[in-house]
DNA sequence: TATTGTTATACTCTATAACTATA
DNA sequence: TATAGTTATAGAGTATAACAATA
């Protein structure tokens, strides 16, 4: 080792080795952009979760929307009441007390406004990864995250 | 094509092409595993993170801190003051205004335990990467964030 | 004029507890 | 007993604005 990597690796960047510091530093960053490219749409990010996951599984109740994505049921409560004041879901009952939640035509167009906007904020935030390294990336995180959460 | 393969394709995950989305998952449970971590010390990730830093480049006043860690110093003041009241860091006027900021003995102790700690917490949560795949990510992140960052 | 440090304050997100109605 | 949905509320983290003291 010559004495300028010697130094060079004594002044290292404490925070360099730290990928749980990285992770976070990268997501704020990555939310906020989120969160302001949805800002048209008078959605948050967590609305727009919500249309992603009842595109795919339409007639899922609201506790099954927030297991599916990490949102407790209390929390859900004023997030469905929101989308339904803008009339993008709409309630089906299922038994008097489930009621199926699907998307409702200006729902649907939402949809479809938000997978644009989150297109292309993925490219912006994400537009000096190869599209190889992007998707290999998307799939290490997430399985990280199955790894972590299946131990807790 | 397969037809398996198509099928497949049409049921795929919403969220798996959003690296956005895993980022921001795997981080908040990161982020629950170190918060834990590091609550028998009886200190936050900021106050880690500020331990670090101080450890790193002893002598920065509060304001360079809040800068160096993307923290406002508005709430600086009072993570200071917390650090203060536990004697973990001592101040030394530079002028009227400024005060340089250094880890204190028991500081320096703090800073050790939290090195420790941090370095559990990591092998805990990333065991299931490879010592050259974690660090190549942990620099594909920062890497990206300084992208990002810049453009902003 | 700009910067340091501080205080007050507001806003968002998330977590817990309690309640009802129903299964 | 357990679950769906709701309400109220508390906490943490972060943001802005304003101020005094100093550069």
């Amino acid at each position: 080792m010559r004495a300028s990597e010697q130094i060079e690796t004594a002044a290292a960047d404490p925070f360099d080795a730290l990928l749980g510091y990285h992770l976070r530093r990268l997501s704020v960053l990555v939310m906020a952009d989120l969160t302001a490219s949805l800002a048209p749409l008078g959605l948050k990010p967590a609305d727009a979760s919500i249309l992603l996951a009842l595109h795919s599984d339409s007639g899922m109740t609201q506790s099954d929307i927030g297991r599916r994505l990490g949102i407790q049921r209390a929390n859900m409560a004023p997030l469905m009441a929101g989308l339904m004041q803008n009339g993008l879901v709409e309630k089906q009952a299922v038994d008097g007390r489930s009621q199926a939640v699907r998307l409702s035509r200006a729902g649907q167009a939402m949809h479809r406004q938000v997978l644009g906007l989150m297109a292309e904020h993925e490219a912006r935030m994400f537009a000096s990864l190869t599209p190889a390294v992007r998707q290999r990336l998307a799939k290490q995180l997430k399985a990280l995250w199955q790894v972590i959460q299946q131990e807790d």
